[in-house]
DNA sequence: ACTTGGCACTCGGAAACCCGGAGTGCCAAC
DNA sequence: GTTGGCACTCCGGGTTTCCGAGTGCCAAGT
């Protein structure tokens, strides 16, 4: 019916104008796409859309180009996320496995997920607050500092620099070494900074020893907000490959990206595992980001979710290929932090 | 006399150039800088340094341009780091302090120098070549793997995991580890990988048992170039400030910030400490960035040298103030390094 | 009730054009 | 060696012109 019909024009608009850039017009759109009518119907069904709000046109006599609302209409109802080809889950696996730090695995992850979409990639290192401790270790560097290193679940390590009011000798700095561990290892890290917190206050119940700050410190590391908030940019030059009104936006987007904590805003929707979110444009809180949208997911062992990534570009992006791109990504960033 | 007149004509060039990103005529020249002669004699001048090379005009009929010769000669010659105010001096060190940790240090200082300088940051973490071996730590993770951890001098922590061919119990993990303490601790990184190669050597001459993959791994580790290559970037979005010709470089400028190595190459020229580094426009060995120029310089404890940080931008560039923010920042960094 | 060809109309954007002003080089005079 | 005068150049910006893609609407066709 007309109603199919409609549908199928709004694809191909979104498609076309993905593809080339430019507003497309309803002889265009029958010449490159069968759609077995006349440019006269397909001008009746784009008033129609137009009507609906989901397209709209720059100005009187250009071409159509899909709204907000039109693009989101197109990811939730138009498309599925297509599956890799064989081919690109060989190289995404090739590019990814050989890594062998949670640094490396992260900094590739952004370069492969920037590469595979074209556009500028995101990747957030695995949250503190989904971790358990794995090990800790005091290292003594002179009389009174200590280096604290906090080994996580995750492969994050965390590291501290401590000043201590007095001395320790290496048999004290052991035995505290041997409570803590024996208090946080395995433990969440909210539990742990509490089991901590109950330690140093029962060992000693004096404000300034040197227990006390070493724990204070750990604790003070486990909850740092600070340190939940690393994320990774990559494959910024892509922005510089729109020649068109994007470029408006460049700074504004640079700027973005350099704001760690917005990324992470943009990010954070994205909740589950296993799900794509998309924003679309405005749909954000950023007016400066108001022609940009994201394409994210979490990640994370088995269905557990310890980060996100995703990719952020303009809103006339390619939706399915970076949904597919994002999802494949998360996926063998989440089967490697399985295994290690 | 005129040699000296030419050379403030110069000097002023520069300076206004700099400023109003335009070229800059005679007449504009003598309203501007009290330089005591009419335009037509500032013309004689500037024809002179023209034949020289040191100046340039876009076109017939329009103002002058500094040559990169030019800019050469002018940081050379015709300036001296200016030091920095008191209270700039007190903001930077406001700005570093508090940093409880090397990522926190690296990554304050670019964003430190970045905002000082109005442009895109380069710093280099710590040379692995340069630092010395401050702790080993060997965490069980499953009964086949481990973790190690590698702890510098210069506050850097290097991780991997490590698959064994067969278990290993808490004892011999434990001896191990002390071998390798033993072995390593307080070496230079160099020395420190041969004397493992020697203890794993002598411990078990046969090839697959699990000391010899760890101490491999070891080996590999600190000998390793990739990790060798960790720059921080900071302050992209400085490049969307430039509203001229300088748009154009903007995407080859991204690209290759994303090449790490290039920028290491970049800082790389920056060997000694102290003296502060000029790379003039075409003077690099990459085409792309002929019309940048990079100021950098090393920092690290003491004389010591064992990392880079700079700037890049334009060739039209605040090269003084360039210059004095460098210095200023590797200072600082070097101190707080010097306590860590 | 849709679809289609025809047609008048709109309007953005590229090319053509024009013009002022900043800047130069040169020369003669100081 | 410096300066004022002067003729010349040419870029940049503003205006104008013009083409064509695209539209909306209508009347005719199925």
């Amino acid at each position: 019916m007309q109603e199919d019909r409609r549908l199928a024009v709004l694809r191909a608009i979104v498609e076309d104008y993905v593809a080339t850039r430019e507003p497309v017009g309803s002889k265009a759109l029958v010449e490159r796409h069968a759609l077995g009518v006349s440019p006269a119907t397909v001008r009746n069904d784009m008033a129609a859309l137009e009507e609906e709000g989901l397209i709209a046109q720059p100005h009187t006599s250009a071409g159509r180009i899909p709204t907000d609302k039109g693009y989101r209409f197109f990811v939730d109802r138009l498309t599925q996320v297509k599956p890799m080809s064989a081919a690109e889950k060989r190289a995404i696996a090739r590019f990814l496995e050989g890594a062998h730090d949670l640094d490396d695995v992260i900094s590739r992850s952004v370069r492969l997920l920037a590469q595979l979409t074209q556009q500028v990639a995101i990747v957030q290192y695995p949250t503190l607050a989904r971790s358990t401790v794995r090990h800790v270790e005091l290292v003594s560097l002179t009389e009174t500092r200590v280096l604290l290193v906090l080994i996580l679940s995750t492969g994050r390590v965390e590291q501290r620099v401590v000043e201590l009011p007095e001395g320790l000798d290496a048999a004290a700095l052991a035995e505290l070494r041997g409570k803590i561990l024996r208090a946080a290892v395995g433990e969440r890290i909210t539990e742990a900074a509490t089991a901590l917190g109950r330690l140093t206050e029962q060992v000693e119940p004096g404000d300034r020893t040197p227990v006390a700050v070493i724990g204070a410190a750990l604790v003070e590391a486990m909850s740092n907000e600070r340190t939940d908030e690393r994320v990774v940019v990559g494959g910024t030059a892509n922005l510089a490959r729109f020649g068109d009104g994007f470029d408006r936006s460049i700074k504004p987007m640079l700027e973005a990206l350099e704001e760690h904590v917005v990324l992470l805003q943009l990010l954070g929707e994205a909740t589950s595992a296993g799900a794509v979110t998309v924003r679309i444009g405005a749909e954000g809180p950023y007016r400066e980001l108001a022609t940009t949208s994201v394409v994210a997911t979490g990640y994370g062992p088995g269905e557990e979710v310890v980060g996100s990534l995703g990719v952020v570009g303009p809103t006339r992006m390619d939706y399915p290929g970076s949904m597919a791109a994002v999802r494949a990504v998360a996926r063998y960033v989440s089967t490697i932090l399985d295994q290690a």
